[in-house]
DNA sequence: ACAGAACCCATTGACGCCCATTAAAACCCA
DNA sequence: TGGGTTTTAATGGGCGTCAATGGGTTCTGT
């Protein structure tokens, strides 16, 4: 199934256009809809992105809080947010306007692989924002509790 | 299945391309995906390298924390600065400059096993930090409490 | 007719693939 | 057990392919 690691910079034409980078695409093979879902990030200044078995999942999350409720009208905004872009035959998809502002974006893009969704950002504001981050791992001693191998929930969407 | 064992040095060519030891990589016959995810240790100046199914595993047990909350956050490094490096038909990957960098390689690369997964080291590095280490569990006596044969999940993801 | 969007085509430079060579370990037979 | 042979891992370098990029053209809806 495969999942999105790594950091790949790629640039944007005049036009607006970036190639999503080709390990990134190749994890959308199985995908019905062939191009990205992505909505402004509420915690950084950047873009998330992900394929549409995700937002499916993001979707059924939401569900899953009472409705009516403010956590859910808050989280909505999600939904509300998300353009659907679609690659074109080589592969890119046009960033609007506004999203580019919304994450600094002007030159090129940084897409950041994070698992089974990954980030757009502006490559200065990715590096001054992940350099502390890697500082906090090294002196707080990150651990991470890994998952036993077999316990894996019947995993999100593909079969 | 097998585990990671031992250490071996293999020498870095022009174009930054080493070869993974034939015993490691006889590892990876049951992957789907033919190499390796490597990314900078945080705890050590070496880089940390796994098969596919672990990084998974990673990324399986990440998801177990909250989306959008501080502690993912902070763990997403892992993935992010993960590279996902295929081995050409020789059983070689190349390791970019940014990495060789951030361990301290050179000419040569030290491949250390780690059971589900092993290192890469400058050897000289690996040197120099092996050997408090292992004074260290010498003088303080280190034990370990081993789990039941049988208490062990149907490993080797799904195999 | 016009603007915007989607598609098509050309270029290029990095990376993956192939072949040749060296080194070393495993094997075989006397 | 030793010498010679064969297999295979590791290494080095040349070349072709494809991902990324840029620009032009057609299509669509108004």
């Amino acid at each position: 199934m495969g999942v999105f690691t790594g950091t790949h910079t790629n640039k944007v034409d005049k036009k607006g256009r970036v190639s999503v980078p080709k390990t990134f695409r190749a994890l959308f093979e199985r995908e019905v809809f062939q191009g990205v879902y992505v909505f402004p990030s509420f915690r950084q200044p950047a873009l998330e992105a992900c394929p549409e078995s995700f937002m499916e999942r993001i979707v059924d999350s939401l569900e899953d809080l009472p409705m009516f409720s403010d956590e859910q009208d808050d989280l909505s905004i999600i939904i509300e947010s998300a353009e659907r872009l679609a690659f074109d035959p080589e592969g890119r998809v046009v960033i609007s306007d506004g999203f580019r502002d919304a994450a600094g974006i002007e030159s090129e893009i940084a897409f950041v692989g994070r698992g089974r969704t990954f980030q757009l950002w502006a490559p200065k504001a990715y590096a001054s924002a992940r350099k502390p981050a890697f500082e906090r791992a090294k002196t707080r001693g990150l651990t991470l509790k890994l998952r036993r191998p077999s316990d894996r929930a019947s995993d999100g969407g593909e079969g």
